[in-house]
DNA sequence: AGTCGTATATACCAATCGGTATAGAGGATG
DNA sequence: CATCCTCTATACCGATTGGTATATACGACT
């Protein structure tokens, strides 16, 4: 079949599960059900694959927020579709958020945490935007927007965890009240 | 000198920075200028020296969330006095509590997660305890206590992770407002 | 038919992995 | 002096690591 796909699937599973150190390219393989050199081919090294992993995966969450970051005036309308657009993407690719989550919070001189991170300050800077706009509404927010930014998609994260340790269900409404108890933090 | 604390603070300083599966034994034991044999000699492996770490560091983490925990019947003043333990041992060791934010993140199935979650939910216990005293002054709960002590773990570690990402300084006030979120979060 | 590019397997590489067998150094105790 | 215990170094182990050289199977295109 696809072995490119088989390949980045057998590694996305195992390197959730175990991460990416402790996984070895034979056993990416082996599950994919191909031999070593056809990886090689495909991605040129293991940390070539997690990229495609990435670049597969997480370049779909980027699109989501960017659209749901679109901003038309309503700060906390946008907000809501930001948070919306992270929690719906953890629904459908629940592994892969496992993954990020992880490779986020890594080490920062080890390889996923910099590929990881790639993707994650982009999305970031998209929400920084939505922050930037929205100050000649809602007043002089003095820098603070790299704050506000990296606060949101932190809760976002805490949510999400709960969520994928099955100790929450995070419903249209929670979600809702989760924006609204990061807005508490930001106008104290 | 101590050759027992040597590997310690390397390897404290070798994870926290690269991950505990791409660092060697090999090289932690360089670093601590000590030769391969002795570090098998006090840690018997490469996970028992992880543990033992945990134990010198987490374990201080540990006492400090207890006392801080005692219940006299205020609970937002106990909340407080939780969020201040936590800030003020983050202080004192960034670089442990980096690690530990990185391995409670790290896939499940590493044997980093493991380890680090022993102590992790060693914590979360003792404040679970503090809610389930307080149903009495706040009502039923309804088994909610569990995820109460996440979420208040997860917003004093998304700050002290800002912190330590130099994008923040939790000040006493900026605690006290930060376990007022929390609870804004929880009364809603 | 012949040729070329993609995709795949067998077999191999040096290097490193976690871990250990053995022996010696050095202080304390008898 | 002899013994014992703690600690440490040299040198090694088999297994696995990421990565590759070579050869071939299979279409598609000329």
């Amino acid at each position: 079949m696809d072995s490119r796909a088989g390949l980045i699937s057998a590694a996305l599973a195992l390197f959730a599960r175990r991460g990416y150190d402790a996984v070895g390219v034979q056993e990416v393989a082996e599950r994919a059900g191909v031999a070593k050199p056809t990886l090689y081919h495909f991605f040129g090294s293991k940390q070539g694959l997690l990229e495609a992993l990435f670049d597969e995966y997480a370049s779909r969450l980027d699109k989501q927020v960017e659209s749901a970051a679109e901003y038309f005036g309503d700060l906390p309308l946008t907000l809501d579709r930001i948070a919306a657009a992270y929690v719906e993407f953890a629904r459908q690719e629940p592994v892969f958020y496992r993954l990020e989550l992880a490779l986020h919070s890594a080490p920062p001189d080890s390889i996923g945490y910099q590929i990881a991170t790639r993707h994650y300050s982009r999305r970031l800077a998209t929400i920084e935007g939505v922050f930037i706009k929205a100050v000649r509404q809602h007043g002089n927010m003095r820098g603070r927007h790299q704050r506000y930014a990296l606060s949101l998609v932190g809760i976002i994260n805490l949510y999400v965890s709960l969520q994928l340790n099955e100790r929450l269900i995070i419903t249209d409404r929670v979600c809702h009240e989760m924006v609204h108890q990061f807005s508490h933090g930001i106008y104290s």
